[in-house]
RNA sequence: GGAGAAAUGGCAGAGUGGUCGAUUGCGGCAGUCUUGAAAACUGUUGUACCGUAAGGUACCUGGGGUUCGAAUCCCUAUUUCUCCGCCA
């Protein structure tokens, strides 16, 4: 959620921005809550100057009753019946106008960073980096889906039958190198120094809505009706929440979180292609990467673990390349976010792997996630996230790329990790 | 799940209807002393909103109520603790 004030001081500089992100109307919706901020200082104005008339002659009365005067002391008590009276209406009517302003907010985009290029389809993001080549692979290959039954790695079907489609039973060498790119994301984001992390899956109301997923993309997430609560479409939710209703002082920032969590979306409304084999679930492991940082060093911050997940993909020997992405392709909440997809080889398609975005103040505004600067003031720091790795579209680059007539081979790094170097 | 107790500032812990935004201790910050540090001493130390400012308003877990006036009384929700039950 963008910040009232900021709004108010900088107009011109966030419908700009707006602009960027395509947002409609946003002339018309900014000057209106504009107005209503007008009104709403204007009624907190009147409310208060009630509220304090009231405060002194109550105290009056209790000067009085302690002096033993109860004839002055009933005599102020007559007068205050109007003031209550219009305290109460003030009060619901400076309620009413922050509700309205706090219903538009959040309908607000957040404002994009100045070098995020225009455009409205991921045909317009623009790619940075290409890295690594993409493999021939030999005739009679086949896409993952194939591969996973042909050696007995995952089985969809079964998923099925336990719970449903988007929820595959990985099975073997499969179960085992789950294990293993876990563990490998886990211990290169502790190296470079993130704090791990094991958060619940689930998570409460409040939480939702501190980073974003709420109000409007809750039929995204399942949801546990009976206690209310949510499963998480990412780590990013639960760690970021972290910080909520926290002031942190400045010298602990950036605060370095990692995470590995399954992930659950409903990913309702997806179909066809998309959504075959290991290409879009319901359920699948992500490893996450959180900082907290001061405003100054974010796009910084940002690039570094751009990089991070880059140094990732060059240790597992996947093509890869990496994504600007433009305004219309930016989720919500983003004011910059780097794309990472490989190149799965065998569908001849990239899959995006990794979105590393900075959200500026616009979660920790709504977090209340804050640090004391060198002079002492209050101020928000911000967030940042990226995926650091989700796995199953890097198993099925890993599959398909890999490939060959004698089974499927491990990348160098991971064979530590799975404790075998071919799938046979 | 049943019975009981509790929830106060960064932490500990006072405060049961009227100068209480809240005693005190610890911690933090600044200073005095010191070659430096520690100790000791002195001062300072919550957040948000409104206001050019002076200052004002709100917040003692959340919500509602009683009252001229609520941290304090009542209702309600949540959470925590203790005991019992169940259980990885």
């Amino acid at each position: 959620m963008l910040q009232l004030n900021y709004i108010r001081e900088n107009t011109a500089d966030v419908l700009k921005r707006l602009a960027i992100k395509n947002f409609k109307d946003a002339e018309t919706i900014i000057s209106s809550v504009l107005q209503l901020d007008v009104k709403r200082r204007a009624i907190q104005q009147s409310t208060d100057a009630v509220k304090a008339e009231a405060n002194i002659i109550a105290k009056q009365i209790g000067m009085l009753m302690k002096e033993g005067k109860k004839e002055e002391a009933e005599n102020l008590k007559l007068k205050t019946g109007q003031l209550k009276q219009s305290e109460k209406e003030f009060d619901e009517e400076l309620a009413t106008i922050e509700k309205e302003i706090h219903d538009i907010l959040v309908q607000v985009p957040n404002t994009p960073h100045l070098s995020v290029p225009a455009g409205k389809t991921p045909e317009d993001n623009i790619t940075i980096l290409e890295h690594g080549t993409i493999p021939t692979l030999y005739e009679g290959n086949t896409p993952h889906w194939d591969l996973t039954t042909k050696y007995n790695l995952i089985d969809f079907e079964l998923g099925v039958k336990i719970a449903g489609a988007g929820f595959p039973v990985y099975k073997g060498k499969g179960a085992r190198l789950q294990r293993a790119l876990i563990n490998f994301f886990l211990d290169r984001a502790t190296a470079q120094g993130y704090l791990e992390v094991q958060p619940p899956i689930v998570v409460n109301e409040e939480s939702g809505y501190g980073t974003g997923q709420l109000p409007d993309k809750e039929g995204q997430m399942y949801f546990i009706g009976e206690d209310k609560l949510y499963l998480i479409p990412t780590a990013e939710v639960p760690i970021t929440n972290l910080y909520r209703d926290v002031i942190v002082k400045e010298i602990d920032l950036p605060i370095k979180n990692c995470g590995y969590t399954p992930c659950f979306r409903r990913e309702a409304g997806s179909y066809g292609k998309d959504v075959r084999g290991l290409n879009r679930l319901h359920q699948f492991d992500k490893v996450e990467i959180v900082q907290i940082a001061p405003p100054e060093k974010s796009y910084q911050i940002l690039e570094e673990m751009r990089d991070y997940v880059a140094g990732l993909l060059k240790e597992l020997e996947l093509p890869f390349r990496i994504l600007k992405l433009c305004g219309g392709d930016m989720s919500f909440g983003s004011a910059l976010t780097y794309d990472l997809e490989v190149y799965s080889a065998a569908q001849s398609r990239w899959l995006e792997v990794s979105s590393v975005s900075n959200f500026e103040t616009f979660q920790t505004n709504r977090l209340k996630c804050r640090y004391k600067d060198g002079t002492g003031k209050t101020q928000l720091a911000h967030s940042l996230n990226g995926s650091a790795l989700a796995l199953p579209r890097i198993v099925a680059a890993l599959l398909e790329n890999n490939q060959s007539p004698k089974g499927i081979v491990i990348p160098k790094v991971l064979v530590p990790y799975c404790g075998f170097e071919i799938i046979d």
